[in-house]
Order: C-alpha cells, then structure tokens, then sequence
DNA sequence: AAGTGGTCTAGACCACCAT
DNA sequence: TGGTGGTCTAGACCACTTA
C-alpha cells in the first residue's frame, strides 16, 4: 500500500499481526467515501486504477470492493463500473423500508409532514444520537399513507449540528425521500439501521392521526440509521398500524 | 467440472448463457449437504481435495465456499477446516432468537413443553409449509421464560410427514433446542428464517400463560424456518410479551 | 472499439491448529 | 511436522455497456 501496514495491537508482544493489503484498502475507500472524495452518484476509479493507485493487485482491490458492496456502501455494475449509491425511492423502499401489505407486496409510502420544530435532546434520543443532553435536535413528525389510508406516525430526531440551517421549507421541496434529503442537503448518507420492535397501544393523538380507536395495539419501531464507520445520525420512532400492514424481517441466514 | 456445464434458460436463441465455475460448484455442495453426504459436525474435505473433485481450480473452490459460508451453511475455521454446522444453544441465539433485553443483552430462553398434539393442517400452516390442507402435522406449545419471567409463548407446526414418529417424549430428551432435536433426530436442518410482526392483545388463554393481563399489547411473530433451497419446515406464531424485552434487527446494511 | 466489472487459473507464501 | 484455511499475485479471457 502506499501507506506503512498498520499494526493492530498485538495481544501479545513479539506477534506481528500485520492487518491484511485488502482490508487496508477498505479502509481507505471507507475513507474516500467519508470525506466526500467519492459522491453519491459518481463512478470510483476502476478497479485496475485503484490496484496501482494502492500499489497492489487488482485481485486484492476486488476483495476489498466485495466487502463495501456486501455493506451497501458500492454498487457494482458489470461493464459500467462502481458506484457510491444515491438515496432514491426504489434503495429506499428495498433497503430501509420493512413495512409490506398482508400478501407481501411492497407499497410507496406517501409521506406527509405533520409537525417539524427546533428543540433539545432528551435523555432517550441524546443517548442513540450519541449527542449531550440537551444538545439542540431538530423533531420531525411524518405521517405516512399506505394506499391512500394513514398507517405510519415516524417521529424523527435529527442533530442540529450535522444538519446546520435545516428549515420546513427544504421537506417541500423534498424530490423523493429524506434520506436523499439528508445526503443531497448536508451530505449524511445513512447506509444500515438497527430497529427495535415492540407491541404498544394508540395514545389520543397517534390514534387520531392513524384514524383508529385509542388503546388499538401499534407496532413501535425505534430506529438508529448510522453512517460511515457506524455514526448514527437519526433516531426516529414509528408507530405502525398493522391491522393491514407487518414488518417483513430476514435474518438468520443469507 | 465431472458434469457438464449446465445451460441457464437462455432468454434468446444463440445467446449461450453457462452459469460460472463457482456456482455449479456451490449448487454441487448443497446438494452434498442436502443428500446428507456432508452430515452436521463434519468437517467438509479441503479446498484442495474439492479443486480436484470438481475439476477447478482453488480459487473458484473458494468463491463457491465464501458464499455457502454467507449464507450460513458453512463454517470457516483457520487451521482446521470448514464445517457443517450443528444446531446448539449459541447458534440459535446468535442466528434465530431475536429478543433482546432493554439494555440489548441476549439470554438464554427456558423453554417449558406446554402442549402437543397431532393434527391437521389449516389454511394458514399448510400455505406456509407447503403442503395440502388437512395433511398431518404436529403441533406444539412453548412456553419461553426469560431470567425466570414467562414472556414468549410459541406455537409450532411441523409436517407430519417430515418428521416421522416425533414423541412427545423426545422434548423431554433434548438437550439444548428443537432445532437440535430436528436436525439429529430428523436429519432436518434450518438454515434461514423469515418472519412478520405485527402488534397484538392478548386473549385470556395467553395472556393466564404470560400472567399479564387480557387485552396486553403483545408482539406477535409469525415466522417460516427454512432448510436447503429454501424448502420450508416449520411454521411458528410467537407471542411476546415486549413490557421488559424488544424484538431486535438489523437490517439493509452489513 | 474501448473500457468496465466478472470469472478463472496456477501457483507462492502465511497463519493457525492438531499431533 | 503436516494439514488446514487465509492472503496475494500477475496474468488471461469473458460479458457487458457505451460511444
């Protein structure tokens, strides 16, 4: 590589852990990815500029890139070349969205904003936005169709500071999703979430919103969508409605 | 490769689609998993012995087993070899058991024997495995504790026909988990599951078994557990009682 | 036709594990 | 010490996309 191979520490004095050429070259591309030197949309260099670039050979490139495309951090398209992903609808829908009809199908959701204001963090949201207390959020309420019927009430906290000068207007104005709203505007591409599910029932408002009975049993999902390097950069809480709709999971296995 | 090469639907005349090396080699090794000739424990033959075998070269042995390994059909171990896998405790909590604690730690469910009986299929267990309505089936009741609370309650069905002359004395036998007792006394391993959650109340039968109250928020789980290409082989509705524990996952990423 | 990623080879050498 | 998987090379050739 053109940098020394780091060393990680050794558990024990006299044995050279060396880290392997390809995950070096991962973490540079982590890095070409993180300060903005390869944007969402662009083409990377190709993969035999990139193996004299790092000074190794294409077959060791290759098995770095396989690793960022099994993150969704690339895109490999055969005879085109490798992309930084953009946050469109289809990423969204397939990626991010795990709500589908009883038959399996997968909706757009409509989103309509509710509510949006400035505020404080508190200790839930200070805690998986890893901010201070305090530390002024923006609070977004989004209320989500599904075919035309009310089904989802996201509540979104989001850091002032990474999202500097955010105002109501730019969800207006907002082309598709605000995923692609954080990465166009302030350049924060989410690449992975953890959700944490559990059954809750219709408070007065949300029940109102949902157009349902107070004390209706609601899924919450409590979501943190993270960054590069595992940075999280929204908290947001959903309550689904899923008297026609069921979050759809696949774990355990490929 | 010793057969040869498979042809894929071309979608036009004259275009000669011939799957990858690899591939026919990966789909050669499940069917050695499928029929049984690579059995759970054992350890696989070499990379160099299965170069020779399959008529490849090592390197494309290796893509073959990178991709069984991701699917969680394979083990890696340096040193020693790769390795079917076996179905025990951390296994099933690491891949298939997605309740966690508030704090996000993971324990061990005590599982207590609740109810088993034989019979038939309805609508729903014989869409989801597969098989005609009103085929035979057996159906058991778990009930899971978590630090010494009941909090999940399970209901499983399994085709008789797959699982012939399962006791209900064998769940007094089993040593760790029912996936165990499916894969060493049935020859039956799950490599993959898919599941839908939707929020629901507690009838007064659950609700007695979770000694909570009628009409508690629960969250309700309905999962399919899959073996080799995809064949389904249980068909599962928990109840979980999300008061102290959370549904967890991690998804569209890494 | 030129450029891209995808497949495949035939090695070499290393790190790790069991004996 | 011998066997295993893990890393890495320096190519060749193929499939696909774009111009």
């Amino acid at each position: 590589m053109s940098e020394p191979s780091p060393r990680i520490d050794a558990p024990f004095p006299g044995v050279p852990l060396v880290a392997p050429l390809y995950k070096e070259a991962k973490r540079q591309m982590t890095q070409a990815l993180t300060r903005g030197e390869w944007r969402p949309g662009d083409a990377i260099p190709a993969e035999r500029r990139l193996a004299e670039r790092y000074g190794i050979s294409i077959g060791t490139v290759r098995k770095a890139i396989d690793e960022l495309v099994a993150e969704n951090m690339l895109i490999r398209q055969q005879g085109r070349g490798t992309f930084v992903p953009r946050h469109n609808r289809d990423r969204l829908l397939f990626y991010f969205f795990h709500i589908v009809a009883e038959d399996g199908a997968k909706v757009y959701p409509v989103v309509r904003l509710h509510a949006f204001a400035a505020g404080k963090a508190d200790k839930l949201a200070a805690d998986r936005l890893a901010i201070a207390l305090g530390a002024p959020v923006f609070k977004i309420r989004n209320v989500l169709s599904l075919s035309d019927r009310p089904v989802i009430v996201d509540d979104i906290v989001i850091a002032g500071a990474r999202f500097p000068r955010l105002t109501q207007r730019m969800f207006g104005e907002r082309p598709s999703t605000i995923y692609h709203l954080y990465q166009t505007g302030f350049g924060v591409s989410v690449v992975r979430t953890t959700e944490r599910l559990r059954a809750t029932v219709a408070d007065a408002e949300i029940a109102a919103l949902l157009q349902v009975e107070s004390d209706t049993p609601l899924l919450q999902i409590r979501r943190v969508a993270l960054t590069y390097n595992d940075v999280p950069v929204e908290f947001r809480v959903s309550r689904v409605n899923t008297q026609r709709y069921e979050y759809w999971s696949e774990l355990g296995g490929s």
